[in-house]
DNA sequence: ATATAGTGTGTAATTTTTACACTAAGTAAT
DNA sequence: ATTACTTAGTGTAAAAATTACACACTATAT
């Protein structure tokens, strides 16, 4: 049962946290591996960085292969390296969290042979996880909680035309609890990064709301002065 | 003068940058490499992680062979993997930043053979320093400006027990401006993990000022609420 | 006794945050 | 056309937090 892999003497990997937005729900893209160990158990999508990569680019690769998109946000985070968190040898990894929008219809073409398949699954109801997947996942998504109060990566997770209603969505899923909806309006009006568009929502049954867009050459303008919702 | 190191095929390490405080000025520990590449340079002191080490273990250990302490309180904060930040092979690093009181006389015996000397050099005047240590030392001093608003750490620059005024010049260096002493006090107090002592300060030729001691217990009891500074 | 240097304290003005509820607009069904 | 339904969109008052600001006190040294 122990194997010993070749390149498993000390190695540096990268995983990955890729949050996903659909409209109602955040979830994450887990990977059901194929292989040992923790075969057939859910993991963070994650490999290898490549000898000639940086750090970035090995973390877009990943998410590339996995998604087939580029370009996605994403972030370092934390470095996991304690001797036993691999079984098969040193593995030190580095782990990045990603945001992305779903709902589009070209995310998705896992490809690489370790992993059985790839799925979005609702963090509110996560599945065991390898090796200490779960503790990364934990600490990823601390970090969001964290960054989204002071930088705007909560559109990362949006189209690029969103309504108010779905951005203050977007916050109360990553920070854990309700806010109230005039305040809210207020406070990220007054950041004065949105650009509010002439046009409205389509396709509700209901009142249709305003689309705003996120405007970045004015949140760069603005960029001494830090948001801090 | 390429020369190729055994080991530097593929390597991971730890660098760290030593904040040190000493009643006046902020410092950071620097050590003058004795061996190429950067020979002569001043450096952040940095080391291999060895195989069966965890990451923390291995900062410490290398405080430890710098300063002969234990205990200094340290974090890990980014990685650097640029495929060319070393000159000769793939050195992936991970940064750590810690923090320790200067002006006792214990600290400094550095021994390792790839330096020269250690020195404790003054924020405000570095010199040139090698490799990408300076972006290092950059992001590390970013990191503890933005944590010292939310964590306690300012107290492990200080003698257990030190005046407000000294906490006020802990804070202001940090954060690289003046605050206001009156709502500086009115605020620190307000957080209720600061224990006024029954002593004074010793040995000023002027009014002698009160002494405080951090609360951590009551510090962990409030834990839920965090400090914002 | 006097000069010196840092300690320690309060208040008013301003800004920010919080709590809170109803009308308006559009769609769907009849 | 009316009605029912669903979400959009808006203001204000109270409370809390932040800011700006200056002087008398105390200990020491000479």
């Amino acid at each position: 049962m122990e194997q010993i892999l070749p390149h498993l003497d000390s190695v540096f990997s990268i995983d990955c946290v890729l949050f996903g937005f659909d409209g109602k729900e955040l979830k994450i893209l887990l990977i059901e591996r194929n292989e040992e160990p923790f075969k057939d158990w859910w993991a963070l999508p994650g490999n290898i960085v490549g000898p000639d990569e940086s750090l970035d680019q090995s973390a877009s690769r990943i998410l590339y292969e996995l998604t087939g998109l580029r370009g996605i946000y994403m972030e370092q985070y934390y470095a996991f390296g304690d001797p036993n968190r691999h079984p098969q040898g040193r593995v030190i990894t580095l782990a990045y969290y990603a945001l992305i929008r779903l709902g589009g219809d070209k995310e998705l073409r896992p490809i690489s042979t370790y992993a059985k398949r790839a799925n979005w699954l609702p963090i509110t109801d996560l599945p065991k996880l390898a090796f200490d997947h779960q503790k990364i996942y934990d600490k990823g998504l601390e970090k969001i909680k964290r960054r989204i109060k002071h930088q705007p990566i909560a559109f990362e997770l949006l189209p690029e035309k969103f309504t108010l209603t779905q951005l203050q969505h977007v916050y109360e899923l990553i920070l854990g609890k309700k806010l109230d909806k005039r305040n809210f309006r207020k406070k990220i009006v007054s950041f004065g990064v949105l650009k509010e568009l002439d046009e409205k929502q389509k396709g509700v049954s209901y009142r249709a709301a305003t689309l705003y867009r996120f405007d970045k050459r004015r949140y760069a303008k603005l960029f001494g002065k830090e948001i801090s919702f």
